[in-house]
DNA sequence: ATGAAAGCGCTAACAA
DNA sequence: TTGTTAGCGCTTTCAT
């Protein structure tokens, strides 16, 4: 069975009987295209769906200069299964919200990308101007000058969660404070004064304000953490997490509960902690930043959670927004008039957090 | 700043000194379009760099009738964070498999699909055929009317994992009885004869088989499986998964070792093995089936894997075999000539197995 | 070995 | 209100 060569607007004009430029007309009315009469109108969508006809995308593309993509560009590899679970949940949602309003969207990321050849950066950069994306979404990159790049030949970008403020661009990102006071708050309420933070060595603000805002907190409720009490690891793996857990839980004694600045982390210490035979949550409090694998796990964690979808749809908005504007020539606001979108964390409640078990007074 | 119109082939000619037609051969000489000589080749080649000229899409895709796109349709929603971890797989590395061979997957599911009115079904289908992919992968497709209708239009298809073999398309499927065989035999090594069977109620031969294979490998060692020792649970979730092995592990004596027949089921049976008090491994132990969440667990569970990468490469190569000889007028060799790809799964040890502690002879 | 010209399917000026 | 026409950027005969 040969492909068959799809039905064109042509032959939709010829069964309806009026011309292509009339179809066209119907079909995009939402463009601003009103000039059918309503029998010409029925008629004509009539026989669309009779011939269950649907615009051919690459000669809409051509012709629009618009190819209906929005490209998606994803924090390095993950390889791993699921090495990087937010990317995933935001490319989903964002996947999902550009199809609702009526957009593709394509991954493009050093993975799918890697051709073997090993020359993945200017590669990517390549791959992604091809598919000639009307937007580009951000999520978290690595350098200023990707997005640069992207911003300078004209196409509309936001960045997400992890932005280099010095380009130009909108931005929507995540403040961690609401969601760790919250869960501060709760472990202080349930009796914590001994604290650990389990975290990962990251110059990004981002990722430092998750520490300043558990830090703050902690100071709010004047319980002091040390610095022995704040391990950093250089790694975002499950290797690196279980290493920084082991090492940081060797010392005696152990505090009552754990904040663990990503499921990563919680993941390493559940890990250890199963090991050194202490339970959660009757010896130890546990609390993550993230909320991806938490509710998997055993028990399920208490954590912070990124409202993800919103900041997917979020950027998909903007993004829309943004291209439609492109459009209109007489876009004259130049420069720094970028949206710059702040959304809050909160905070779950589950089963790996109850109040300290008393081992005695001055303990900790 | 306003999207700057990309550069064209006529530019390239222009700057080169050549006719766009010659541009075009030198481009597609991989086509079949030697015709250029050495010298203007390297001109133009120099001027295509020089420019960063990348052909438009839109224009190739009108041209060759050929969209460039291959469409993964995946199960279902994946409402859930790691809803469906096997599809999400097959998915990242038929992507990555695809843009090797200069394709693009793009991702047609109900999820993404949902325009909020609900008529999932049939809109899944427009928009997979709006998006004109030249060839289509059907991840566990629910309905045989999806992959007939695809058929019948001429669009070549493959379908992976549980194939419906009525369906005449290529199929790529995976044999759960070389990796069930490995882990009863690890199993049975081990000194374990009294197990459970963690699994879900599934017509599908390819479920069943899992099952089937359980079963053969145990009685070729003469190690029976009663009805009881079999629990089928009707979900494949987190909820249903724990019920399920609540359900089964109340009843005394416990097994010495579980096999999960999903990795879900492993998670449901370490939720309810901790709330028990019954360590993993030492005093049960537990094989899953999957590999996905197995590693991240505690303890890292031992697992029959999947050749997921295997899969969805092959799935792609098949594809677009395919389409590559639809171009081609003298393809008559019509109707069941279809690959039919069966891959190995293979067992993995981790930390959760281990040799049954005796409870004393005639127990279980 | 190279160029001229047609046409893929669509939409938007412009005419009527 | 509707039709005619041009052209988006590309590839591919067919001439040369």
């Amino acid at each position: 069975m040969t492909k068959r060569r799809a039905i064109t607007s042509a032959e939709i004009a010829r069964e309806a009987g009026v011309s292509r430029a009339t179809v066209s007309a119907v079909l995009n009315e939402a463009r601003g295209n009103i000039r059918v009469s309503e029998d010409t109108r029925r008629r004509v969508l009539e026989t669309v769906s009779k011939l269950r006809y649907v615009p051919n995308p690459a000669a809409q593309a051509l012709r629009l200069n618009r190819s209906g993509v929005i490209a998606f560009v994803s924090r390095t590899m993950h390889k791993t299964a699921f090495g990087h679970p937010i990317s995933y949940q935001l490319q989903l949602h964002a996947a999902q919200a550009a199809a609702q309003r009526g957009s593709q969207l394509i991954e493009i990321s050093p993975e799918i990308t890697a051709d073997g050849t090993g020359n993945a950066s200017d590669d990517l950069f390549t791959v992604l101007l091809s598919r000639r994306p009307d937007g580009v979404i951000f999520d978290a990159p690595t350098t200023p000058d990707e997005v640069a790049r992207v911003v300078e030949i004209g196409i509309p970008a936001v960045q997400l969660i992890r932005p280099h403020r010095e380009v130009p661009t909108a931005t929507v990102t995540v403040d961690a404070t609401h969601g760790i006071d919250e869960a501060v708050e709760h472990l202080i309420a349930l009796g914590h004064r001994s604290l650990l933070f389990l975290g990962n060595v990251d110059p990004h603000p981002a990722n430092r304000s998750r520490l300043d805002a558990f830090r703050m907190a902690l100071t709010r409720y004047g319980v002091p953490l040390p610095e022995t009490a704040i391990a950093l690891g250089p790694e975002y793996t499950l290797e690196g997490s279980i290493a920084l857990a082991r090492s940081a839980l060797q010392r005696a004694p152990l505090p009552t509960a754990i904040f663990a600045a990503g499921d990563i982390f919680a993941v390493g210490a559940l890990h250890v902690l199963h090991g050194l035979q202490v339970r959660v949550p009757d010896a130890i409090s546990l609390v993550s930043y993230d909320d991806v694998y938490a509710p998997l796990l055993y028990p399920p964690i208490t954590s912070v959670a990124q409202p993800l979808r919103d900041v997917a749809q979020r950027a998909i908005d903007i993004l829309l927004q943004q291209i439609e504007r492109a459009d209109e020539p007489l876009a004259a606001d130049e420069g720094g008039a970028h949206a710059h979108l702040v959304l809050p964390t909160h905070f779950v409640i589950r089963s790996s957090t109850q109040a300290p078990q008393s081992r005695g007074p001055g303990d900790g």
